[in-house]
DNA sequence: GCATTAAGTGGCC
DNA sequence: GGCCACTTAATGC
């Protein structure tokens, strides 16, 4: 059979058996943006990998105010939180930003592939490290910077990322999603982020060159 | 073309 | 920096 499931990210090292008996356990599922893929606290009963798009993953509290907790783009996987407890609920909810994706493999296909397949384990041991670090930078970044700063530096992890180096050093990224989704990430009203932008212009350190399309230069 | 959603602004705290 | 009220721009049906 055509095996779909790419050999790069999650699946680099494996050989096509081992990503074909994978691809059988789950399921390729496309999404539009917006679209809600589970709810925090309730049964969890598929995990997902991002093939393409881009998806948040966010609490929210009783007024409906969201909090980023993390936001997934391709090769990346979720949710991560909880994954060898056994309560087997969300530990947040999720949706995608924009059009997406998805491979979406069974709690229980999931858990053995993770436990049977060392080089999953080896890729999900990384992928949890880094998340981990991700999240304490986070941290630190709301206690010791400012919202300005925290965008400049959202901005550039997103370039390092997603964009590509102009010749002048200088990055050229797209957003993928609307000044609200980056607001809820980086913490402040979306309002905020429209006045950070100016400041940013202003400077000089980013520049538009086209609807979502950003220039931004990586260091001050 | 009209309705909805997103983005941007100014004022007040 | 948040929140509110309001305008303007973009998008969807």
């Amino acid at each position: 059979m055509m095996v779909r499931l790419p050999a790069k990210g999650w699946f680099k090292k494996l050989s096509e058996t081992t990503r074909a008996e994978i691809e059988e356990s789950g399921i390729y599922r496309s999404y539009s943006a917006r679209e809600t893929l589970f709810l925090q606290s309730k049964p969890l009963t598929e995990y997902y990998f991002v093939m393409e798009g881009l998806v948040s993953v966010y609490q929210q509290n009783t007024d409906g105010k969201k909090w980023v907790a993390s936001l997934f783009s391709s090769d990346d996987f979720f949710p991560h939180v909880g994954l060898l407890t056994d309560a087997y609920v969300y530990p947040a909810s999720a949706e995608t930003v924009s059009n997406s994706t998805l491979f979406v493999l069974p709690r229980k296909k999931a858990l053995i592939a993770f436990d049977t397949i060392p080089e999953l384990q080896n890729q999900l041991t990384c992928f949890l490290a880094d998340k981990s670090q991700e999240l304490m930078n986070r941290f630190s970044d709301s206690i010791f910077s400012s919202a300005s700063d925290r965008y400049l530096t959202f901005l550039r992890r997103l370039a390092l990322k997603t964009g590509k180096c102009q010749p002048d050093g200088r990055f050229v990224i797209v957003l993928g999603m609307t000044s609200q989704d980056m607001a809820e990430y980086i913490g402040v009203a979306p309002e905020t982020i429209s006045r950070i932008m100016h400041h940013l212009l202003s400077a000089h350190l980013v520049e538009k060159v086209g609807k979502k399309k950003l220039l931004i230069k990586m260091e001050d």
